[in-house]
DNA sequence: CAAGTTTACTTCAAAATTTGAAGTAAGTTA
DNA sequence: TAACTTACTTCAAATTTTGAAGTAAACTTG
């Protein structure tokens, strides 16, 4: 029964917390034709992306209205997540690439700006002139810490009790799967 | 104990499928000092955000693929996001917006690009002339199904349990969760 | 070891996307 | 009916992303 399904979407039941189908006529339109009444909907391929894109859009946003109240003017949200990838160990360009599957030249205009802002160094490596060592300055790391600091309140709301963690920690993982699935899928195809 | 914690971040337990904490070293560098000894990291809300952003490029990337392989050239993924995001109903600019939490002047850019393709048509509403009406058209239906058609695959690798399907159910009311919070704070502080 | 190849990154220009301020036109309210 | 609000559009500027070259160091191979 399930099986026949896959080719559709996958079927979930709900709900966490506030959420309610009823939010999501396009889903719910979805779920014609199958035998559970209610409670009941099809998660697709799609709705995930799409979830995922908005979210993304939330945060990013988000990031933006953090580091206005925190001052910080020179760089903007995007910088800050490569801050926040560099964390705080000292590594390679590629490994950065890696971190957050950035397009190579994008990490390099990226870390050309949080470098003019002194918010890392650059130094190349000793073993490998090519390789260029990246790590985060004083600066850098009190930004980090400063967003950091922000987001506790965010951790508070999001983790309130054992399920919240069991599921917060499920959606990560989940999104990992994800994650290498639709890298794998891009370069050998599915 | 857990309380303790989430000021830091949410503390999760290992490990779905292929993943690895190993794979994670600003992780699970987070774990320091805490007694659980393997197989437990702390997920703190900004890890959330950069593997969201992650996944998001890489679904952006994928989507951009199967495009030009349906030799689409007129319009980018972001777009044809918009399409899915329109579906198979009729609805205002507004809605859209909720939708998918964009901005106003952005969904008007890439209407026009989608009216401009013909993959969308747009009537003024009778009942209030100020607010456009928005459908797909033929093209726009079919580039839609083409989509889905070719995400049949995706559904069918990322589901292919029991397991997988409540996992993929958590994951998106997690997600949902987070783009209250997230949207939430935004709007009125947190 | 010289020539060619690969790796690790940078630069630059162009394209795509997003923002924000200002505009328009229709509806609503006092 | 004047003022205000809503629903969107337009445009210019900023930001982000891509892609094609480029550079220099490290490997590899005859």
């Amino acid at each position: 029964m399930i099986q026949k399904l896959l080719h559709e979407g996958v079927e979930v039941e709900t709900s966490i917390d506030g959420y309610d189908a009823a939010n999501f006529p396009e889903i719910t339109a979805e779920k014609q034709g199958h035998r559970h009444p209610v409670h009941t909907v099809v998660v697709t391929h799609f709705e995930l992306a799409r979830m995922i894109e908005r979210v993304n859009r939330r945060f990013a946003s988000l990031l933006r209205t953090e580091m206005t109240k925190l001052g910080v003017e020179d760089v903007g949200p995007a910088q800050a997540m490569v801050l926040l990838a560099i964390g705080d160990v000292e590594l390679s360009v590629g490994e950065l690439l890696d971190r957050g599957h950035y397009v190579g030249s994008n990490i390099s205009y990226y870390l050309k700006q949080l470098a003019d802002g002194g918010y890392i160094d650059r130094v190349a490596s000793q073993r490998d002139k090519r390789s260029a060592r990246i790590r985060l300055t004083e600066r850098g790391e009190q930004l980090c810490a400063n967003l950091r600091d922000a987001g506790g309140a965010y951790n508070r709301v999001l983790a309130r009790d054992d399920d919240d963690l069991r599921n917060l920690e499920i959606a990560f993982q989940t999104l990992h799967r994800l994650e290498l699935v639709w890298g794998n899928a891009a370069r050998y195809g599915i």
